[in-house]
DNA sequence: GCCGTTTACTTGACGTTTCAAGTACACGCT
DNA sequence: AGCGTGTACTTGAAACGTCAAGTAAACGGC
C-alpha cells in the first residue's frame, strides 16, 4: 500500500464547498418542485425527457440512462407516476421484453404547468448567481468530471481497475 | 405573472451536465464508502467533522449545520452510529435541552481506517480530473452558488421572496 | 426446433430521509 | 414564583431508493 496524498488546505476548502452544493442544490430543487408541482426533481426530469421525444415515449432503459437513474428506481417511479395518471406503460412492439413509458396528456399538462416555476428556480439558483464566463467554466468542469464518473449499471468494458 | 425566460440551448446543455454530476458524483462516493467502510458519504462527513473538533464532540444542531443536513436526519443517523459504537450521545451541560455527539475511540479508529480510501476516491473523481485552474474556478463557482442557496432549517430573516 | 444464456424489466424487502408531531428544557415577562 | 413562548432534539409514519431475486422474452449454438 502506498501513502495517502491528503488534500491541501485549499483543496479541502474547495471540496467542502462543493459538497455543500452537491447537498443543498438538489434539496432546493426538490423543495420548490415538491411544493409547487408535487414532484421530485427526479420525477420532473423523467416527465421532461419524455416530453422532448417524438411520440412522448421512451423505452424504460433508455429513459433510465437519460436521467442517470437505475432501472429499478425508474420502475418504481414510473409506477407512482402511472398511479397519478401522468404516465402510461406499454409493452414494446419490437422487443416483447421491454416496456415503453408514455407521457399522457394529463402528464404533459402537468409538466407544462410546472415548468416555468422550475426554470425560474434553476435560473435564480444557478445562472443568475454566475457570470457568463463562470457558466462556460462550469460546462467545462462538469464535462471533465463526467468523463471520469462511472455510469450506473456499470459498463462491462473499462470497469474500474481495483 | 410574467413570461418565463427559458434556458438557451447552451444553458440547457450545461444544466444537463451539471444535473448529471449532481446525481452521479454523490452516488460514486456512496458506492466506494459503502463497499469499503460500511458508511454513507453523509455518515462519513459526520464522523469527519466530529474528529476535527477538540474533544471530538459537537452539539447536534451545530453538527447538522456543518454537514448541511436536517436535525431529524442527523438524529436518526447518530442513532445508527451509536448502535455501532462509533458515536455516543451526552446531554449538554450548559443547556439541558440539547445533546452532544461524541466520537468514540472505535469511531475514530474506523474513520482513520476509511479515510485513505475515501480521499483517494475524491482525488480520482474530482481533483485528478481537473486542471489547477479549473479547481480554482470550481472554488469560485461553488462559493457563488452557496451564497444563493437557502440553508436548511430556513433562516427566519432573509427568507426567499416569492 | 430446443435449450442454456443474456437482456429488459418488475417486484418485495429493507434501509434511509423526510415530514409532522411530540417532549423536554430554557427564557422572559409579570 | 408562575406562565406562555420559543428552542433543541427525538420519534414514528410515510415516501423514496437500493439491493437481490424473480419473470419473461430474445438470442445463439447445436
Amino acid at each position: 500500500m502506498e501513502s495517502t496524498r491528503w488534500l491541501s488546505e485549499d483543496e479541502q476548502e474547495t471540496w467542502l464547498r462543493t459538497l455543500a452544493v452537491l447537498t443543498l442544490l438538489p434539496a432546493a430543487l426538490d423543495t420548490q418542485l415538491q411544493r409547487d408541482a408535487d414532484l421530485t426533481h427526479f420525477g420532473y426530469g423523467v416527465l421532461a425527457m419524455l416530453s422532448e421525444t417524438p411520440g412522448r415515449s421512451r423505452r424504460m432503459s433508455e429513459l433510465a440512462a437519460l436521467v442517470n437513474g437505475s432501472q429499478s428506481r425508474l420502475s418504481h417511479l414510473v409506477g407512482r407516476l402511472e398511479g397519478r395518471g401522468w404516465v402510461r406503460r406499454e409493452r414494446a412492439g419490437d422487443d416483447g421484453r421491454g416496456s415503453v413509458a408514455v407521457l399522457t396528456d394529463a402528464g404533459h399538462a402537468h409538466l407544462v404547468a410546472s415548468a416555468p416555476g422550475h426554470v425560474a428556480q434553476v435560473r435564480a439558483l444557478v445562472f443568475d448567481a454566475l457570470t457568463a464566463e463562470q457558466v462556460a467554466q462550469l460546462g467545462e468542469i462538469t464535462g471533465a468530471l463526467l468523463a471520469r464518473l462511472p455510469l450506473p449499471g456499470g459498463c462491462p468494458d473499462r470497469a474500474e481497475p481495483r
